[in-house]
DNA sequence: CTATTGATGTTCT
DNA sequence: GAACATCAATAGA
């Protein structure tokens, strides 16, 4: 896994990272749900520019574009071509279960572990301190899919702007999904 | 299972 | 003041 691999479409990395495994300090599983956001769509964080916030979305590619969601929750992403960048919906868990099962709050069964931005944020203790570190470093860890990953696409979820553009991907009929596909 | 609601930081109007 | 790439708790079918 290296640089090349995301300085490219966000459609097309947002594709190719199902199956990939992500650790965060040796913690974390294999993604499972992704979605595309790009420049130039009305639903992406830089469709009107830059900002303080998002400006590690017009960084270098394959590093960490970390922001607040609705205040609370944190949510990753990876950037790719400048402007545009994956966000990481799920996570099918399989290192440090029992480290992750500690830092969510209430007792979430394991496939409920990773289900959804904010929770997997929670689960690999993913904060705005990381915002703009690079993917390819500590504390991160990055492997490419063993095998074929099998992603299905489908329609993008919770916006409201450009709903219906199918750049979400996710292996179809995994129960570690925030939602089915 | 679905529907509704509250919590709350950053950005934009 | 309003919108928002969300989640958990609650109420009801």
């Amino acid at each position: 896994m290296d640089v090349s691999f995301f300085a490219r479409d966000a459609v097309a990395v947002a594709a190719d990272l199902i199956g990939a495994r992500i650790l965060v300090d040796g913690v974390g599983g294999l993604i499972v749900e992704t979605e595309a956001y790009r420049r130039d769509d009305e639903a992406s964080h830089s469709y009107r520019g830059p900002t303080r916030a998002n400006a590690a979305m017009f960084g270098p590619p394959g590093h960490a574009y970390i922001y607040r969601s609705y205040g609370l929750h944190w949510c990753l992403n990876a950037v790719c071509e400048p402007g545009s960048a994956v966000l990481i919906r799920a996570l099918e868990p399989t290192e440090g279960l029992e480290t992750m099962v500690a830092r969510r709050r209430s007792g979430a069964a394991t496939r409920r572990l990773c289900a959804g931005p904010g929770n997997l944020c929670q689960a690999l203790a993913v904060t705005g301190e990381l915002d703009g570190r690079s993917l390819l470093q500590p504390p991160f860890s990055l492997d490419p899919p063993a095998g074929a990953a099998g992603a299905a696409c489908g329609v993008r979820i919770g916006i409201s702007k450009a709903a219906d553009r199918p750049w979400r991907f996710a292996v179809k009929g995994s129960p570690y999904l925030s939602k089915p596909i």
